[in-house]
DNA sequence: GGAAAAGATTCCATAATGCGGAAAATTTGC
DNA sequence: GCAAATTTTCCGCATTATGGAATCTTTTCC
């Protein structure tokens, strides 16, 4: 049954590396928070070999970590005895910070904006150096660009991504850039710094940003900031499509559905 | 800040009590579980202080245990230094199970169907003898029937919850009335076997079953089961309303949904 | 504005807790 | 059917998490 898979290490939207931050550690913690994210990365259940292999746990430890995972509910358990995520963790992860006001506010306008441009939507929110896809919504034909829930993008390579460190002026950008070193991930990806704060600046002056192929070769994007009341940077809200639909059109349609969510936010 | 909330118990829909299972536990990670589903019962972020007065840990312990969590992204913390959940449960929350089939096809449908009906669409799917909430469809109207991703409710007292007793036959639904004794949730409850093995049976002859104020007062359904390829109930779909808005010539539409989404299930 | 209280954080000696080697049980492959 | 691979249980050991107390920080109240 166990078809012998590779690690599908989705290059670009995957999950970070494991930090090895040195700071206040509990041994059992870490390991089942690792186990946690190989299931994840497996789009089957996983046996226990694997995930022993995958986190380098003996079978024993690993076993147990998982035993206990189950009482839980943060993993199930598939009638061929694979470890899978369970149920508990959906109840968790709709719960999170006051999002979950962002993505009801959104939801909405989205979906509309979906029908309108008939290409995948996606709500974003920035996490240190890079963003979060926290909702998105997907139009209902063959070929459309798939972003997954959770998934992070460094900022340099998004639209929204590159308005936001443009938010913070041109000694943010360098300060992001000396820090990140700006990791190509295509041939388009601006890895010079001048060139970046051209483009972030020109963004954040125009009022939206576009993605030519920076992240992902053949999907264009087109970006714009959410501001909640304060004027404080809420989240990004963005329309992917593969390159050659894409329409500088879109902009006008983006930045009303923008501005919406934006007047929406207490 | 810190407005002293009761624990929200939202009696149904919340987390089920914590399990004392005797088996293969522990202790950090029930621990970590406890401190999770705590957060995760209160709409704010919450402090250090109350999370261990609810979880019974001394504080210094609950705050290791959380210092751990936030390393792996489990949790966070808002400026003022109170916990909400991560991110990282985002991420993992998505990515469950193979339901991630089902909800990706049946999400389009519930859509077209919310706009057909103009009331919030529900996908269930059965976990013991309860009904998990994996995926809404909710219209852009001020009074709508709101149900949480990952909330529960026992098969009784949910439309399509009596389906799936239902299903098991009369045999079935006399065990499950045995195993839990009906808890009453309104004075509409079922709580006498006779009365729910007949409704249930109907349900599956009809092909559909109601919800009349069972779970909440003043909330009406109607359900229908999905099924897959082999004939297995891979789940349940339904319509939630404020009862006085809710028209039996929905079931139709229902139904003809619930199919197109059993067709595609493989 | 200062003192007191409440809460968060760090420290550390202690033993309880989780660890992993190895063996037993179960499943899979030939 | 046996043999190999994998899962599960067991148990003595020391590593690991524990929680009381001390310290630091923030808030409250006079």
């Amino acid at each position: 049954m166990t078809s012998a898979k590779h690690p599908p290490s989705s290059a670009l939207t995957s999950a970070p590396a494991p930090k090895p931050q040195a700071a206040a550690r509990i041994q059992v913690i870490d390991r089942a928070a690792a186990l946690l994210d190989t299931i994840a990365r497996y789009p089957e259940p996983v046996s226990l070999k694997i995930l022993g292999a995958e986190t380098g746990l003996h079978a024993s430890t690993a076993h147990r970590i998982l035993a206990s995972l189950i009482q839980n509910g943060l993993v199930e358990r598939d009638p061929a005895g694979h470890y899978r995520l369970g149920l508990r963790l959906l109840q968790l992860g709709v719960r999170l910070r006051g999002d979950v006001d962002l993505r009801a506010i959104a939801r909405p306008v989205m979906e509309t904006l979906r029908d309108q441009l008939g290409e995948s939507i996606n709500l974003t929110i920035r996490e240190g150096d890079e963003v979060v896809y926290i909702e998105k919504a997907t139009p209902n034909r063959m070929i459309h660009v798939q972003q997954l829930i959770g998934a992070r993008a460094p900022l340099h390579v998004t639209a929204v991504g590159k308005l936001m460190i443009g938010a913070g002026g041109a000694e943010a950008i360098n300060a992001y850039a000396e820090r990140t070193n700006l990791p190509a991930y295509t041939r388009n990806t601006l890895t010079d710094v001048a060139a970046l704060r051209e483009v972030c600046l020109r963004g954040i002056h125009e009022g939206y940003a576009l993605d030519d192929e920076e992240a992902e070769l053949d999907v264009g994007c087109i970006g714009v900031l959410l501001h909640d009341s304060t004027g404080r940077v809420a989240g990004g809200l963005s329309v992917s499509a593969p390159i050659e639909r894409r329409q500088l059109a879109w902009i006008e349609d983006l930045r009303r559905a923008g501005q919406r969510i934006s007047e929406q936010l207490g």
